[in-house]
DNA sequence: CACTTTGTTCAAAAAGAATTGAACAAACCC
DNA sequence: GGGTTTGTTCAATTCTTTTTGAACAAAGTG
């Protein structure tokens, strides 16, 4: 009962070890895990899909890890679950979505606009707080903040879709 | 030898303490320490410029903390230094860049780009240990891969000088 | 020069985030 | 039901990052 998924089991060879080592430095900019780029790097590289167990031993990753990673992948839209050959198959095999258009949307979706969204709450509150300083003055330079802030965030509103767009080619 | 440079020395109004929360997660999307959210922040709400030690008292934070945070921020293009009225003030005060084009095109320069040159730099090498690849059909899968990176980064290269132009109004 | 004021640096401590692993659930099989 | 296989959850641990604070530099002042 052994599982070499894809020709081999363990260690990663030096061509997947680079490709893996790519990502987990990408997703460290987008602020996102280390596991999870591990995880996504592999299934890039692996010509076919990949079980928890496959990742779980290929990485040296806890079966916990590579749980958790699977579900913020599969909410980010970054990987989806392989159509089972048979019906036979009870384990599932995940692969990645590999369209740059998917990854992006699916980031902006669960990661910016969330933001944003609790984001203009906050400068609501902030609006009506500075509306009611004593001082005109200082209440003129607060609103005028606060404005700025609206307007960046309308920017970024505006922004998103626009990146979309270029990024679905 | 006091210094209640904007009317307040200590603890911040509920207002200004709003405005810090606000960058403060606003940072921490970005990847950036919590110290450099409150002192944008605070500088942001602030009429007056400020100066180190304002910093340190007003958001109790330490005079290591505060002086990382506005080199970061200097380097980012999000604070300048005020020009000081008389000549006989030899402390320095800080003053917020607000214009969105600003802090965007900093974060672009110092945090994006960095890592596209280096990304870029990674798949080079990873095409060339894809060529090496014994076994036709793997060799082309493997390329197909290192393509599409390619093409991510060329894209991503493609969308930043529009977000920038975009966001200067 | 001795003394103060302002700011930087960096090793150590604290805070925070990710990972582990063991316990648990769910589905399947005999 | 008892046993196995697959996957999830979450408190405890480990690892990373940020913050602190004390020592140090630099520059001004009397």
């Amino acid at each position: 009962m052994d599982h070499p998924t894809d020709g081999s089991t363990h260690e990663l060879d030096p061509l997947q070890r680079q490709v893996v080592d790519f990502f987990v430095d990408g997703v460290r900019v987008l602020g996102l895990p280390r596991s999870i780029g591990e995880i996504y790097g592999l299934l890039f590289i692996s010509r076919v899909p990949l079980s928890l167990d496959d990742l779980v031993h290929r990485l040296n990753i806890s079966k916990g890890s590579a749980s958790q990673g699977l579900r913020m992948l599969k909410s980010l839209g970054a990987v989806r679950e392989a159509e089972s050959n048979g019906g036979a198959e009870r384990r599932t095999y995940y692969e990645p979505a590999v369209e740059l258009k998917r990854l992006v949307g699916g980031f902006i979706r669960e990661q910016i606009r969330p933001h944003l969204e609790s984001g203009k709450a906050k400068i609501n509150r902030l609006a009506e707080t500075a509306q009611q300083v004593e001082d005109s003055e200082q209440r003129q330079f607060l609103c005028d903040r606060v404005e700025r802030l609206e307007n960046w965030l309308r920017s970024g509103g505006r922004v998103l879709p626009i990146i979309q767009r270029i990024l679905g080619q």
